[in-house]
DNA sequence: AAAGGCTTTCAAAGCGCTTTGAATGGCATT
DNA sequence: AATGCCATTCAAAGCGCTTTGAAAGCCTTT
């Protein structure tokens, strides 16, 4: 059933047919109910891609998925992030497209996903310090928006991040006040644009208490569970160790956990842990009683509101370019506690 | 830059310049490199809509999420299988689309992806028992193909799946020969098919010792931490509280891992843990030696085969249907010892 | 009775590609 | 010189929709 037989079996032009079901005001009332009457009756929708061709808007959100980074797709970080953003797709009748790329392609990515028309806009994933993805978007007039900041990217383009700066910087000194003074930090991969500036509200915290930094406490690598593991028992077995670990991640301060365990450490006592949780859907940090002292912040909160500002720019590109700064905030559970006694 | 801007160009007919790029034998060879050369030189590519308008085909997969397991997305398990997928797609020049369904109406939304001409074919995901969906879709004649079976569904359909009922069963064995008799099951989702299946090879393992399964020792809901800390807690709190269990994934066993301990009893020795591990690139069991004796069977991998399965089907869906049985393989970790002696 | 203005409907063009059926020209064959 | 056959190329139709510009019909106004 297409539009042709559907306008032959009402003895209506197509245009009529087709100005009814879009809510044109320019047909009758009557008509217009014979025609969705019609519709419904013979199951009639219209075809995706002719509309698509005829309108030259694909009605889809691409979200490009680098080769190097495919990674990013079984990181369960993104999951929670895309299930967000799918929501508010759905909500407003957009489906969502993943496209894959080969390394180093990115550019050409974006201009075949322009050209092609495949997608009305994208969204920006794990924005890298000096991230090329949004001068090339930019350029291309490919509406797009960015999970994160890119530090050093020159252009105005639209944002939702998380205060990372702060909220590390926040973590910090809460161990800071308990009288930790050797403070890990196992962090995120460093060519990400939001462990820059987690690392750096660690510094901060540190230096603003006059405690010097040491190279041996602060890691940095994938978020996995074996790499919080790894790096955990690799500093719990320096001479001086940690009585603190910030992790960048739940699911690494999981692995944190296992080591502190494994060596026979109690964990709140004789080490303290803080971790960024993103509230994963399948990783919550506790019911009641937080497991972990956390910075928080919500991710599939994050994708919904990246979402809605994504569709509003496609609705209207030269709107002026939207930013938004999420606050984490400081949950206290049970895996801090004061700094153990020297002795 | 389109067709008919670049034919003008080499001053060729689209027709021409279209069978050229497009590598059909009817075209001089000289010709085919003049045009495309040219295409390379203005950076031309097809535009996808009209290309998907006139071949009939939109070189896309769908994947459904009805709204009610739109945790499915949330679900670590499902970014790793989703991401060996896309890897085939993405090699053999596939999108990936998510459509989101409101609940109830999956007939309508298979439907609609048929008629509307948006994928080319889907991927069946987390299939209950006796799923409708795998009528609709044969009916419809739009190929799928399913990750996992459901039983109770008429037709003849392909799928993938992992010999669940077998894995579980020897998993129970393995730790009734360590002497444990009050053996728990923290099973995923009882309307899963793939829950069903291995309830029924942990109960054969059970029947064939003539232990008697015990009904509060046998839970199960969706697979996250906090489950499976709290079904754990839940039952040492018993007065013959269970010397193993069994859990249904990695998350899940995590937060087994948790309850255990706080518990104070210690994994391997007071309590031993078996988990079906799917390999997530983010919670590996271990580098070396493994965490947890599990049974192992990489989803990543599911995805890929399930995909390649798919693209096959597209090409020719006259082909008859496929099965595959994958073999999960029981790893010996450091979660499983004897059963601790009465006394 | 003619003119003008609404409301409602329509025919046809266009979106950018693929593909059918026909045309062209060169060459070998009769 | 006429015929037939390839190898190339082309014009035009078609995919299923939206949208422009025109037409039809009816009512009101002069």
């Amino acid at each position: 059933m297409n539009l042709k037989e559907l306008s032959e079996i009402l003895g209506l032009s197509q245009t009529t047919v087709s100005r009814a079901l879009n809510g044109y005001p320019e047909v009758n009332a009557e008509t217009r109910e014979r025609v969705e009457a019609a519709a419904r009756k013979h199951n009639y929708s219209p075809n995706r891609r002719a509309t698509s061709l005829a309108t030259g808007r694909s009605m889809t959100i691409g979200h490009v998925i680098p080769a190097s980074t495919q990674h990013e797709m079984v990181n369960p970080i993104f999951g929670d992030f895309v299930a967000g953003a799918a929501g508010v797709y759905g909500e407003e009748g957009y489906d969502m497209l993943f496209s894959h790329v080969t390394d180093g392609d990115e550019e050409r990515a974006y201009t075949d996903l322009k050209r092609k028309g495949t997608v009305d806009g994208v969204i920006v994933q794990g924005p890298k310090v000096n991230d090329a993805r949004i001068e090339v978007l930019t350029r291309l007039g490919l509406p797009f928006v960015v999970h994160g900041r890119s530090s050093g990217a020159g252009q105005d383009y639209s944002w939702v991040d998380v205060n990372n700066r702060r909220s590390f910087k926040r973590a910090t000194e809460f161990l800071l006040d308990l009288g930790h003074r050797r403070i890990a930090l196992i962090n995120g991969l460093e060519d990400m644009d939001f462990a820059q500036r987690r690392r750096a509200g660690y510094l901060e915290a540190l230096a603003e208490r006059d405690v010097t930094p040491d190279p041996a406490l602060m890691r940095s690598a994938e978020m996995t569970e074996v790499y919080g593991h790894h790096e955990t028992r690799d500093m719990l077995a320096l001479s001086d160790p940690p009585t603190a670990i910030l992790a960048a991640s739940m699911i690494s301060a999981i692995g944190v956990r296992r080591a502190i365990e494994e060596a026979g450490l109690t964990i709140g006592k004789d080490v303290s842990v803080i971790t960024h949780d993103d509230e994963l859907s399948y990783l919550r940090n506790g019911q009641d009683v937080p497991i972990f002292t956390a910075t928080r912040s919500s991710v599939h909160q994050a994708g919904r509101v990246l979402a809605e500002m994504l569709l509003r720019r496609i609705e209207d590109p030269s709107v002026v370019p939207e930013q938004i700064l999420l606050e984490a905030e400081l949950v206290v559970g049970r895996s801090t506690g004061p700094a153990p006694t020297g002795d």
